[in-house]
DNA sequence: TTCGCTGCAAAGGATTTGCATTCTA
DNA sequence: TAGAATGCAAATCCTTTGCAGCGAA
C-alpha cells in the first residue's frame, strides 16, 4: 500500500543520536543538538546549505565545518541518510527516530516530491536480494516521472 | 525475474547519439565517438576520470572538458544514466543502444556489484505511479546488503 | 586538566567555464 | 567560411582538513 511517512519523533531521535555518540565516546554538544533540530525541521531532505542556513537561525555562529562533520556523523549513526538525485547536490534526510522509511517520486517538470512507502517494494526487494546471495540491509528507490498538473503545472521547468 | 543485462549494441548506440545531435544541430565529432566507445567499453558504470583514460587510450590529446561536456551530452541525450552510489563520485553507465535496463545490487562490504532486472519490480513501480498521479518516467533502484562471501570475501572492507 | 569540539581559513578534489585555436558542415 | 567543438588553464563549487582556542567531563 502506498502512502504518507511518518516524521521522526524529536525525543527518539534525540536519544538515537547521543546513544551513538555515547557509543563512540563522543559529545552530545550544543552545536550538535541544533543541527540535529535543523535537519529535522524541514521534515524532508536538505543540502548542507540549507542545513546551514537553518542552523544559523538558532546560533549564528555555527559554520559549515561543524555542520560538515555533524552531518558525517549522524549519516555513520544512522540517524540520517544521504540522497544524490540525478546532478543535484547531496542533500540528506532523517531516517532515525521512529521515522519510516520510504521511497522517493520526483517529477521531472516541476521537481514535485512525493514520499511514500510500499510494502509490496520492500518484500519483492527481499526475494531479489535473497535470490542473489546477498542479505538486504538496505536500498533506495527513486521513481521520476511526470505529475498530474502537466502543463499547467505553475512550477513547470520546460514547455 | 531476476536475470543479467544485455549490453548494448555499438552500432544503434553510436546512431542513436548521432541522432540525439543532429535534433539538437550538434556535430558528431570525433572526440565524441571516442568518449561514446570509452563509456561503452566497460560494460558498466565508470567515473570521469576512468571514461578520461579509456578515451586517452585512443587519443591522448583528449581532456578533461571534452570529457565532462560529452557526458553531459550523452546523458541529456538519454544515452547514459548518471549514478550515485552513497558518496561515492559521480559515474555513467550506458542505458541507450538497445542495452536493457536494469537495478543495481551492491555490496557494503566488499563492493561486489550486481546488475539485475526484474519485471515485478517495473509493474509495481508503474502501477505505484499512477496511484500517486504521476506518469512514470524512469526510475532508478539500488538494494544494499551483503554478499554471500561474508567474512570470507577477499574484498571486504571491514571486518 | 585533558581531550574532544568548534570556528576560521586554507586546502582539496571534482566539475565547469572562458578563450584562442582548430575543425567540420 | 561560419559556427561549433576542442584543449588548456583558470575559475567555481562543494567538502574536508589543520590548527589554535574553547568547553565539557
Amino acid at each position: 500500500m502506498a502512502g504518507v511517512e511518518k516524521g521522526p519523533d524529536w525525543d527518539e531521535i534525540c536519544k538515537e543520536f547521543e546513544a551513538y555518540l555515547e557509543r563512540c565516546g563522543q559529545r552530545f554538544t550544543k552545536q550538535r543538538q541544533i543541527v540535529l533540530k535543523a535537519v529535522s525541521f524541514a521534515g524532508t531532505h536538505m543540502d548542507a546549505e540549507e542545513i546551514l542556513q537553518q542552523a544559523k537561525k538558532i546560533d549564528s555562529s555555527i559554520g559549515f565545518a561543524t555542520v560538515y562533520r555533524t552531518l558525517q556523523l549522524m549519516t555513520a549513526g544512522g540517524i540520517l541518510a544521504e540522497l544524490n538525485f540525478g546532478g543535484e547536490r547531496r542533500s540528506f534526510e532523517v531516517v532515525g527516530g521512529g521515522s519510516e522509511h520510504h521511497d522517493h517520486l520526483i517529477c521531472t517538470d516541476c521537481g514535485a516530491f512525493v514520499e511514500f512507502f510500499d510494502s509490496e517494494v520492500e518484500e519483492l526487494q527481499e526475494r531479489i536480494a535473497k535470490k542473489l546471495g546477498f542479505t538486504l540491509t538496505g536500498h533506495r528507490m527513486d521513481l521520476y516521472g511526470n505529475c498530474v498538473r502537466g502543463e499547467n503545472c505553475p512550477r513547470r521547468r520546460k514547455q
